[in-house]
This record gives C-alpha cells, sequence and structure tokens, in this order.
DNA sequence: GCGCAGGGGGTCG
DNA sequence: CGACCCCCTGCG
C-alpha cells in the first residue's frame, strides 16, 4: 500500500494533546516532533498540526479522506457540543476551555472491548503496554517509514491464544477474561454487528455486561468510545467521582458518594451529552 | 541509590 | 466486601 496524505485548513475543536491524551485511546504516541502516531483498523498514520493546519499522513486501507473524516468525528459539530454545554454552568465551562480541542474518536469496537478489559484495576503506562504486546503478538505487521507497527488482532486472530500466553504479556488476572470474552465473541453468544446496530442502548449495555470482564464502568467506556458512539451514557471512575464531588456534591469523602446519585445528576444536568462532558471534567481534573 | 509499601480507568465470587 | 496481577511511583 501507498502513503496517502490529507490536509485540513483552519481547523476548529482539534488539538492533538486534547484527543489523544484524554483517556479514550491507547494506541497514540507521541513523536518527537509533536505529531503522534497511531494504529487503527489497518491504518497506521501519523497526525501533525501546525497552527490550524492538520496535517495527516500514513498507509490507510482506502481513501485517506474519508478514513480521516470517519475516525475523528470530524462531521460533527462540536462548537455546538461546546457552545451548548457550556452554558449549563461555570464548572463545565472552564473544563471545556482547558480541553477544547478534544474529540470523541470513532474507535473499533472490538478493540475497545479487549482494551477496557484490560483497563480494569489497572494504569495506563501499563495498559497501553499489555495491548502493545497483544498486537505485537497476534496482530498484521505493516511497514510504514522503516518502521514495524501490528493491527489489534480480530477475535478470529485470537482464537488459539491460551489463558497463559496473555499471563506472559503481563495481563495478570485479566487472562482469564480476555480469553473468555474472546470465546464468547467468537461463539457469538454477543454478536457484535447486530450490536453495531441496535439503536437501543440499554439493551446493548445488558449484552456487553454478560462478556467477561466487562462491568458497568467497562460497558460505560466501551459505549462512548468506540463505534457505538453513545454519548448519553457516564462513565464513572475515581476522577470522575472526584470531579463531580468537588464541583457538585461537596462531600467530605468522595468516596461515599452514591453512583446512582452521580449519574441521575449527571443526567440531569448533561442529559444526552453527558459523556462527552464526561470527558471534558475527566480530562481537566487529570491535567489541570 | 535501593527496597518496600501503596495504589491504579474495576470486576468477580 | 475482599482478593486479584503487575508495573510504577513515592518515600524512607
Amino acid at each position: 500500500m501507498e502513503e496517502q496524505e490529507y490536509k485540513i485548513e483552519n481547523i476548529k475543536s482539534f488539538e492533538l494533546q486534547d484527543i489523544f491524551d484524554c483517556g479514550q485511546c491507547f494506541r497514540w504516541n507521541k513523536e518527537e516532533d509533536g505529531s503522534y502516531t497511531g494504529v487503527f483498523k489497518e491504518n497506521v498514520m501519523n497526525v501533525k498540526k501546525n497552527g490550524n493546519t492538520v496535517i495527516f499522513k500514513g498507509i490507510c486501507k482506502g481513501d485517506i479522506k474519508e478514513i480521516v473524516e470517519d475516525y475523528f468525528d470530524l462531521n460533527r459539530n462540536y462548537e455546538e457540543i461546546k457552545k451548548q454545554l457550556s452554558q449549563i454552568d461555570e464548572h463545565i465551562k472552564t473544563s471545556i476551555e482547558y480541553g477544547q480541542g478534544i474529540r470523541i474518536l470513532n474507535q473499533d469496537l472490538w478493540e475497545m472491548i479487549i482494551s477496557f478489559i484490560i483497563s480494569a484495576n489497572n494504569n495506563i503506562p501499563r495498559i497501553k503496554g499489555i495491548i502493545d504486546k497483544i498486537a505485537k503478538g497476534y496482530g498484521k505487521e505493516i511497514e510504514w517509514q522503516g518502521k514495524k507497527y501490528y493491527t489489534f488482532p480480530t477475535a478470529e486472530e485470537l482464537k488459539n491464544v491460551g489463558i497463559e500466553e496473555y499471563r506472559k504479556l503481563g495481563a495478570g488476572f485479566r487472562d482469564v477474561r480476555i480469553y473468555e470474552t474472546v470465546q464468547m465473541v467468537l461463539n457469538k453468544k454477543v454478536d457484535l454487528e447486530k450490536m453495531q446496530n441496535n439503536p437501543n442502548t440499554l439493551e446493548v449495555r445488558e449484552q456487553l455486561l454478560t462478556l467477561s470482564g466487562v462491568g458497568p464502568k467497562v460497558a460505560d467506556c466501551i459505549l462512548l468510545f468506540s463505534t457505538l458512539k453513545r454519548f448519553e451514557v457516564f462513565p464513572i471512575d475515581v476522577w470522575v467521582r472526584r470531579v463531580m464531588n468537588d464541583l457538585y456534591i461537596k462531600k467530605q469523602d468522595e468516596t461515599k458518594v452514591n453512583k446512582k446519585e452521580l449519574e441521575k445528576l449527571a443526567h440531569e444536568k448533561f442529559g444526552n451529552l453527558a459523556g462527552i462532558a464526561q470527558q471534558y471534567l475527566f480530562y481537566w481534573k487529570r491535567e489541570a
């Protein structure tokens, strides 16, 4: 495959650091020149921003313009979303000003399922490492500019990988969960294609929860960050609990904040944009 | 410097 | 509600 390039000038709501470090993805790495390189589907891509111009360059399966528009969610009006959310209160407004360049990527459903199973009780450097090793071990190799990259393996490609192999890659106690989920998807106990086309969010969530290693938090991350693209869900982790308590609930001990109470509050405040509001708040609380 | 707790994007039994 | 693998961090 040949290298392709696509350039966008005068882009709005698009900052590399906000997009790649806000916690939604695990396979993008910063280069020395400030650009980021990553693998998604069967594409290897470098993204660079100069002023208000963004240059996408890489090896793509298909037309780079279409691929970029889809993956980076370029047809959604983030200006409008931010405007709407900013009117809610000063807190969310501040967090949006901080992470104004966030976009929620359209990431592969299967990859998100495994990635967020790995994320449980884990830290980001290690999560990235495990995912990297799984790709190196079982994905397809793509060479670009003298470097080797690896696609995230399909369920079929992981079919014969045993529990102990995941353990060797450093997955820890998540080894069984990954193995079982691979088998469940292969056996169509959960049909990802049907899931992708099912408009009923609660039903999709229930199906995700049947997978090994997928609890409420992981299910919500999958719903929000994959091509399922549900902006109304509100994943609650320690950081979100912290920031919501600091801003709105103000209990002495944030760990005592009730989850139901949080969900209700998020829904009342942010409605069907709760998920993206979560991203602005999460990113702001963690980085700022 | 080195060694050792402490804790981390939760889930499961 | 406690255990869970393993890497990284911070502190002595």
